[in-house]
DNA sequence: AATACCTTTGTTTTT
DNA sequence: CAAAGGTATT
């Protein structure tokens, strides 16, 4: 079935008028004002218009300027017209500033970017013109598909394990969908899912994949992952299709092309095969998604992928001072098997890359407290004085976030978390989304099942499986099926007449969806507060639920932007990221993930201890593979700073209830020497400890343990030991024993430690937790309060490095 | 059917 | 330690 060529119209209107003033420039031959003030580099990126071209930028260089420039430039030289250029990128935030940049440069002469797009919402509109080649001869996918969450996945997922007999303990649903979705990162179907990856859920993967997809088809449904492989499925099988969309993109461009997965590869490459008119742009030096399936070969191999393709290098970094800079290089120097980039800057100033040890993980958020503090009342002369905008968080963990919430909470430093629960995945948003996807497709049945007793209208399992099977004996929806069993009497009591009155209101929801004299807010409105929705929030007597009612506010008002219903539900169904229109004076808290592609002046890197970064988790699942993607985390945390970068490190972290002590992270010792600064925590005092204790007004003896203690984990590391002995080379604060004050009486103690007890002898900390020790004794592990052991008698001989 | 208690289990995350 | 999920209770 071949769609007619008119099906891309779009904006042929819009480009017939475009075209002579384009022409008209292109003819006088003049140098573009936009490209003035491009370097060299980007500039032959921006003017290197046919053949595969590779651009590699690295941080900071300039990538989206080269990026938009050249859409500019494609216009301009009247090479294609604006739907005629095909600009993909991952996240809708980088499209979104794509397009704002695009017309920027091009006055408002240019209207939009249609292709301009995530890979998803492209292959969206792609899909839903072909939506009928999906499928077998039985089962179509329609035009009109949903697109699913990841709670109707699970949902669905659960039902089909369940129907297999498997226990779903031992193999959760979550877990067969995050297998799903890396065989279709991989774009794999279910027939070529690999034999040894079928092991799991008793040796049936496959078929429980291959009955998903089969189930989604009914349910007219595709998840995130389908919408790339099933173009690439349709590409495949029908050339004549193919052909009219290479046809149609004369131009590709790929942002951050290190990320891009198999499907994503082979999308990009069936679309570019013909006239081979592709612009990667990426970094292999911060690909940091290899867990969710990127593939960084995509990048290393472009070469061989595209013959003759033109490599390209922007290496002026516009962003970071040379201190900052030349920390980073030499960190991810220590990577192999890179592409290999060399950056410099023209600044000179700058400060060095600043490091600092603290005892804990509390000490570590309190410090990182004041300099904030110092910064935004300008007591730091170096970098002025600063806006608390200016100044990022950027941890490896989102649990790492806590500490520093509640020391913010309590000194009331303003901060916001980005990258949290988004807005659309929020419960009750999800839950009014549902009321809306049911009142626009009451065939929706996924929808129905997360609504139907929500608010609780009496309907338990027993009601809900009574009509799933008339559903399914009549081959009705869930919907339908619930109005005959209404009818029936099959069902009794109170549940029977609430599901009455749902079904009632629903139909007649549905009619005002379809009518559009029916205006959709005051609908979405009425709908949320008919079914009683609103009001379970209201008697929500928990501390969230005013938060809650606020958020459906909020949701109901962003309908207002959107013509109907249907239109927003598939602007969400995309588009999961909410309105982040904060302007307050905010520090930002986020992981170094969520921190890819932004900039700020002052950026603190807390946690850098080994087994949180690099995460040993990372480690023992992919070795060295996983070490090299740590160590590029860390290379994307330092190259955020455009003026100042601080790193720390805590002895002592709570993790999972219980302190767990731990070393300076390796990447630590990778860093150059010479382009780092090593302050001096302010726990450790060098006036020696009758000085300090007094300070503190903490009994001598204790002070004394606290000491030992801090020598014996973190301060004993080879890394630690080195970074003491540079410091040693500049003005010391002082040659005397710098210790810790504000320890944990309890952790006078290190794992490894050796100790003496009166009953089991001597024998190694394993664990500690609060005032009690794991040890290995001879005669097995026991678990004792510290203060029942000491050390064993000469181990303070041969650590005491000050 | 809904609540109260107990067990388990803990990276990174877009679309 | 806290959140989430499952089980036991009413």
């Amino acid at each position: 079935m071949l769609q007619p060529m008119s099906q891309f119209d779009d904006h042929d209107a819009f480009e017939a008028a475009a075209r002579p003033s384009l022409s008209q420039r292109a003819m006088t031959g003049r140098a573009a004002p936009y490209l003035d003030g491009l370097n060299p580099a980007q500039r032959l990126a921006v003017e290197t218009l046919d053949g595969p071209v590779l651009l590699l930028a690295g941080a900071g260089t300039g990538k989206t300027r080269a990026l938009t420039t050249r859409i500019a430039h494609l216009l301009m030289q009247g090479r294609a017209t604006p739907g005629r250029i095909l600009a993909v990128t991952f996240t809708n935030k980088a499209a979104r500033e794509m397009k704002e940049r695009v017309a920027r440069l091009m006055g408002e002469t240019v209207e939009g970017m249609p292709w301009l797009g995530t890979f998803h919402s492209i292959s969206v509109k792609i899909l839903r013109r072909h939506a009928e080649m999906v499928g077998d001869g039985q089962v179509h996918l329609k035009s009109s598909f949903t697109i699913l969450d990841t709670d109707d996945q699970i949902r669905l997922l659960k039902q089909l394990i369940a129907a297999e007999n498997i226990d779903d303990k031992r193999w959760p649903a979550r877990m067969l969908a995050g297998l799903i979705d890396d065989w279709k990162n991989r774009a794999l179907t279910p027939s070529r899912v690999p034999e040894g990856e079928s092991h799991a859920y008793d040796g049936k993967g496959a078929k429980l994949y291959a009955q998903y997809q089969r189930r989604l088809l009914e349910l007219n449904a595709v998840d995130f992952g389908d919408l790339l492989l099933h173009c690439v499925m349709i590409f495949q099988a029908h050339p004549d299709v193919l052909a009219q969309w290479q046809d149609r993109f004369r131009y590709i461009l790929v942002d951050e092309y290190q990320d891009t997965n198999v499907a994503q590869y082979l999308w990009l490459r069936l679309l570019a095969q013909a006239h081979r008119n592709i612009c990667c742009v990426g970094d292999d030096d911060q690909s940091i998604y290899g867990w969710r399936g990127a593939e960084v070969g995509n990048i290393l191999r472009f070469e061989a992928d595209f013959p003759g393709a033109q490599v390209i290098r922007l290496e002026q970094n516009y962003r970071s001072t040379p201190h900052i800079l030349a920390a980073a290089s030499g960190l991810i120097a220590a990577n192999k098997g890179r592409l290999g980039k060399t950056l410099w800057t023209e600044h000179t100033e700058g400060e060095k890359v600043r490091l600092i040890g603290h005892w804990d993980s509390e000490a570590e958020a309190r410090w990182i407290g004041e300099e904030i503090e110092a910064f935004h009342g300008g007591h730091r002369h170096s970098v002025g004085r600063r806006s608390l905008n200016d100044i990022a968080i950027l941890v490896r963990a989102s649990h790492q976030m806590r500490a520093f919430e509640d020391r913010f909470m309590t000194i009331g430093l303003p901060y916001r978390v980005i990258g949290g629960p988004r807005f659309y995945e929020r419960q009750e948003i999800r839950d009014a989304m549902a009321y809306f996807r049911l009142a626009v497709s009451p065939t929706d049945d996924l929808a129905f099942e997360r609504i139907v007793n929500t608010p609780k209208r009496g309907l338990g399992d027993k009601a809900i499986q009574t009509i799933q099977r008339e559903a399914r004996a009549e081959g009705l929806s869930l919907l339908e099926g619930a109005a005959a069993v209404v009818a029936s009497g099959a069902l009794t009591g109170k549940g029977a007449a609430n599901l009455r009155q749902f079904t009632q209101f629903m139909g007649r929801w549905h009619a005002d969806a379809l009518d559009s004299t029916v205006n959709h807010v005051e609908l979405a409105e009425r709908i949320l507060d008919e079914s009683g929705y609103t009001a379970m929030w209201q008697n929500d007597r928990s501390p969230d639920a005013p938060g809650r009612l606020d958020n459906l506010k909020e949701l109901v008002k962003a309908l207002e932007e959107f013509d109907n219903l249907q239109g927003f539900l598939e602007h969400v169904a995309l588009v999961m990221d909410a309105s982040e229109s904060e302007q307050a004076e905010e520090v930002s808290i986020m992981t170094l993930h969520a921190a890819k592609g932004l900039e700020y002046p002052i950026v603190f890197l807390p946690g850098w201890e080994d087994g949180l970064f690099p995460s040993q988790r990372s480690m023992d699942e992919s070795g060295l593979k996983g070490l090299e993607e740590e160590r590029r985390l860390a290379y994307v945390g330092l190259t955020r700073a455009e003026k100042l970068a601080t790193i720390t490190f805590a002895g002592n972290r709570r993790m999972y209830g219980q302190w767990q002590s731990s070393l300076p992270s390796r990447f630590i010792d990778e860093l150059p020497e010479e382009h780092v600064e090593v302050l001096t925590p302010p726990g450790l005092y060098g006036g020696g400890f009758g000085a300090a204790a007094q300070v503190m007004g903490q009994p001598f003896a204790q002070s004394a343990m606290h000491d030992r203690a801090s020598r014996a984990d973190v301060y004993n590391s080879p890394g630690w030991k080195r970074m003491q002995e540079r410091a040693a080379v500049r003005p010391a604060p002082s040659h005397r024993p710098p210790i810790v004050i504000d320890a944990e009486p309890a952790a006078r103690f290190a794992v490894g430690d050796r100790v003496f007890h009166q009953k089991f002898g001597t024998g190694s900390v394993m664990g500690i937790a609060e005032d009690t020790l794991t040890v290995e004794f001879p005669a097995g592990f026991k678990t004792i309060k510290a203060a029942y052991v000491q050390p064993a008698s000469d181990a303070a001989s041969d650590d005491a490095p000050f």
